[in-house]
DNA sequence: GACTATGTAGACTGATCTGTCTGACGGCAG
DNA sequence: CTGCCGTCAGACAGATCAGTCTACATAGTC
């Protein structure tokens, strides 16, 4: 599956940070996991911190991939793809378990907005935000970034509140409130 | 300030546990930032975890307080407050800090949803459900607890937006997008 | 004064953490 | 065959973790 042994250590952190989160997850628990040397994780990542910050690009890459193909196989048209982002929310956030988004996650862990962990974390919320603007765009929004900024606010609001609650019907709700904005934002 | 050494151990701790997160946080921090010997705090808890319990439900007993309080500030009539509650929100979630919701980083950092930890997050997050479903109520919304439901979504993404990209408009966002549904779900 | 309750100070245990270091194994290119 | 490179295995250092324990100080009450 993973090209080389980085790939490993960086495929074994992000499940094992997603799963028990950064602080509680060891190094030694990584590498047992994935059954690598201590020396191989420290010759290609300088500090945990680092192997942090990649298990977040990683996880970056692959759930907006993810995303993405899922919004696209769930509409043809843009403006039912912006409703089907809550759909693909639903696809990709609960991978069986609820631990919610790893970038919230992250965010939360590593509060200071100048961690290199944080500001990865934001530019991932970045590059989504990107993403459902230009969907917005297509749909003929009259202010797109607008409408992309209020979905936002219920994307994450959807995903935080399946994590803690345990609200899995969360994503469906949101979807049921973006239709009424649309409605408003769309001629 | 603080009645008792109990009370000084809990306040310390709702102050460290928000700004630098759970497990990142030592006893010996907070034992040191409020002038406290270990034994004292073993004699009141049992363990951390029963001490993190506690600083979450002061933190809900006070944060519920200051946001009704300020909710009942800002605006009389009951559809008024239904918006004021991110004016409310504004108010109370940036303390200077972007922190962001605490219950939520708890959840965050003990996933599992059978932890009593993250069953004290929850039970918070379902008793500020529970008062913006009467605030609903009172405004004679048609679907009190489905308009409640939805605003929720609106709340908790306006926290998260606010603590992950440090954006300080997130809760106006979020109050406008409000506006939209209240129009919707009230007579 | 004596007793009790509560708190402080700090040593201590045993575990775990990140990060470093050494030594050996195996594949591969020259 | 030889040297090199990546990896593994595991010891090690130094810090920090949660939690226990003893000895002592203080304040209030009988």
């Amino acid at each position: 599956m993973a090209a080389s042994r980085r790939d490993d250590l960086i495929d074994t952190a992000v499940t094992l940070f997603h799963r028990d989160g950064y602080h509680a997850t060891g190094i030694d628990k990584i590498l047992a996991a994935c059954g690598a040397a201590k020396m191989t994780l420290y010759k290609h990542f300088k500090s945990k911190d680092e192997l942090i910050v990649a298990a977040l690009r990683r996880r970056d890459e692959q759930w907006r991939n993810r995303f993405m193909r899922a919004v696209e196989r769930h509409a043809g048209t843009p403006r039912a793809r912006l409703l089907a982002v809550f759909d693909a929310l639903e696809e990709c956030s609960n991978g069986g378990e609820l631990n919610g988004c790893m970038f919230v996650n992250a965010a939360a862990e590593f509060a200071r907005a100048d961690d290199p962990i944080h500001a990865t974390a934001a530019e991932h919320k970045r590059l989504v935000l990107g993403y459902v603007r230009d969907l917005a765009a297509a749909a003929g929004a009259r202010e797109p970034m607008e409408l992309a900024q209020a979905l936002r606010l219920l994307i994450e609001g959807a995903i935080v509140v399946a994590q803690v609650s345990g609200d899995t019907d969360a994503p469906q709700r949101a979807r049921r409130v973006a239709e009424t904005l649309l409605a408003a934002a769309i001629d």
